[in-house]
RNA sequence: GAGGUUGUAGCUCAGUUGGUUAGAGCGCCGGAUUGUGGUUCCGGAGGUCGCGGGUUCGAGACCCGUCUCCCUCCCCA
């Protein structure tokens, strides 16, 4: 019996007209971060679980594929740590390898391990496949793909204003009409977890806030409460969620709340000098707002956190991006600052097509068909299908010789742009018949004519 | 990981309180048109009704399980 076809879920397949599209947005970013001299590097699909594993918090670990151990390597399973009921080491035993999570831990152990072979500091961009094992959703998929920048060696502010001026280049680029790149602090936040004198449940409190604009400040009252943080510090908290005017303005009233915690006034120079820096330069189509807000769930970011969000189109955000101070301290070398973005490919897609955004040219198909009236005549069209190929013009012979009506419609659906027809009058007289298929007129044309046409 | 929802032709979907041989549009193939597509007209092919089990004289429809799509939560791109 036949096998239903299927593929797993949270995966797609894309025909050839989507893999243009997403070429398109590949080769957009990519384009970019080449200008702000950022190299490409790859590296493996999966990694050792022990460098993926505890790097994205509890929640992160268990949304990580883990590659089953095969052969002889089964009868190293933990079975007495499974008779303890500790599963995470089970599952450790079980499967050394897992698929990578994001691009920025695999970065980090790269850096690590090759750091004799690198100058400090450090870009590079890579564009590769990541896989979560969530649940799927509307933009949420167990594939999908990350275009990440990074730079690593350096504490210098100026990348986080290049960042925000390549978010900025990219969207405006792909022609998204409305965006906010929104900005925050981890030392902020650490700020206020300090101020509200309940700097051990600084998590508890991020994720509390984050989901502000979602639950509504009942809402983050009320988590905050099940985390148990006290009501003194509840309500020292509870203004901020209301703070209104411009970014300097909450910017200056952070600083009054923060004024007694010196990272949290760390955090706020140091957003101010990015704001300040980014104004200068100015931005063609992006919002900017500090959002006290934005937390962001991986737990490996200090400082500058960026997550970016088109307006009008439902979807999570499309961007995402921070500072860490010292990843590549978790695999033997500290003092190493990072910060990094990436680009959601996937969702960029989405949102793409949702808005009908594509330009015209990238939907182009094969330029000539030549029709095929039989093996003399074919024989000649492969000649000069040859010739032209070596000029770099895409066209080829069809294979049989069908009905015309049959022809002319395989070269509509691959949406051909010329038909050249040769059939034994023409190649008597040595003339070739040109169809514009979108003009639908016909010329006729000599051999070098016809050569010389597609020249530009 | 928790909850909800969906699945019928290649695609989008109808299908009445359970009742003969499961339909439409689009697409596909053939013809009108043996050298000209996107329009029109005519004809045709194509379905174990997601999968497994159950109730019933009888199930696409009802019940249970399972997988999948989509949605909410969680988390994120």
């Amino acid at each position: 019996m036949a096998q239903k076809p299927a593929i797993p879920k949270g995966t797609r397949d894309f025909l050839p007209k989507e893999v243009a599209r997403r070429t398109y947005i590949f080769e957009t970013i990519k384009s970019v971060f080449k200008t702000y001299g950022f190299a490409p590097i790859e590296t493996p699909s999966f990694e050792l679980s022990s460098t993926l594993m505890g790097k994205y918090g509890e929640e992160g670990d268990r949304l990580i594929f883990r590659i089953l151990n095969s052969g002889e390597k089964m009868k190293k399973a933990d079975v007495a740590a499974l008779a303890e009921d500790n599963l995470p080491r089970f599952a450790n035993s079980l499967a050394e390898k897992a698929l990578r999570y994001d691009l920025t831990v695999p970065f980090a152990r790269f850096v690590v391990q090759h750091q004799n072979e690198l100058s400090f500091p450090f870009k590079r961009y890579q564009i590769q496949p990541v896989w979560r094992a969530d649940r799927p959703q509307h933009g949420r998929y167990q594939e999908f793909y990350q275009c990440d920048a990074d730079v690593v060696g350096s504490d210098s502010l100026l990348y986080e204003v290049e960042f925000i001026q390549i978010f900025d280049q990219v969207l405006t680029r792909l022609g998204i009409p409305g965006f906010t790149i929104k900005l925050n602090n981890r030392k902020i936040l650490s700020g206020i977890a300090e101020v509200s004198g309940e700097a051990d449940k600084l998590i508890a409190i991020t994720v509390a806030i984050d989901k502000l604009d979602k639950i509504g400040v009942e809402g983050v009252v009320k988590e905050l409460r099940e985390k148990e943080v006290s009501e003194t510090a509840i309500s020292k908290i509870s203004p901020l969620f209301d703070m209104t005017g411009s970014n300097e303005e909450r910017l200056a009233q952070m600083e009054v709340f923060l004024a007694q915690s010196e990272i949290g006034l760390k955090g706020i120079e140091e957003l101010r000098e990015v704001l300040h820096n980014t104004h200068q330069l100015g931005l063609e189509r992006a919002n900017l707002a500090f959002d006290v807000t934005l937390a962001r769930g991986l737990n490996y970011y200090t400082g500058a956190i960026f997550e970016v969000a088109v307006h009008d189109v439902k979807m999570g955000s499309i961007c995402g991006g921070g500072r860490y101070d010292d990843l590549t301290g978790l695999f033997g070398l500290s003092g190493l600052s990072g910060v990094g973005i990436s680009f959601g490919a996937d969702r960029i897609y989405d949102v793409l097509n949702e808005l009908a955004l594509y330009p015209a040219e990238i939907e182009k198909g094969l330029t000539l068909l030549f029709a095929n009236f039989g093996t003399n005549e074919t024989a000649y069209c492969m000649q000069l299908a040859k010739a032209l190929r070596q000029k770099g013009v895409a066209c080829e012979v069809y294979p049989t010789a069908a009905k015309m009506q049959k022809q002319f419609k395989y070269a509509d659906n691959r949406t051909v742009q010329y038909v050249a027809l040769i059939g034994d009058n023409e190649l008597k007289d040595k003339i070739i018949q040109l169809k514009n298929m979108i003009s639908g007129e016909q010329i006729a044309l000599t051999e070098s004519e016809f050569m010389n046409y597609f020249n530009h």
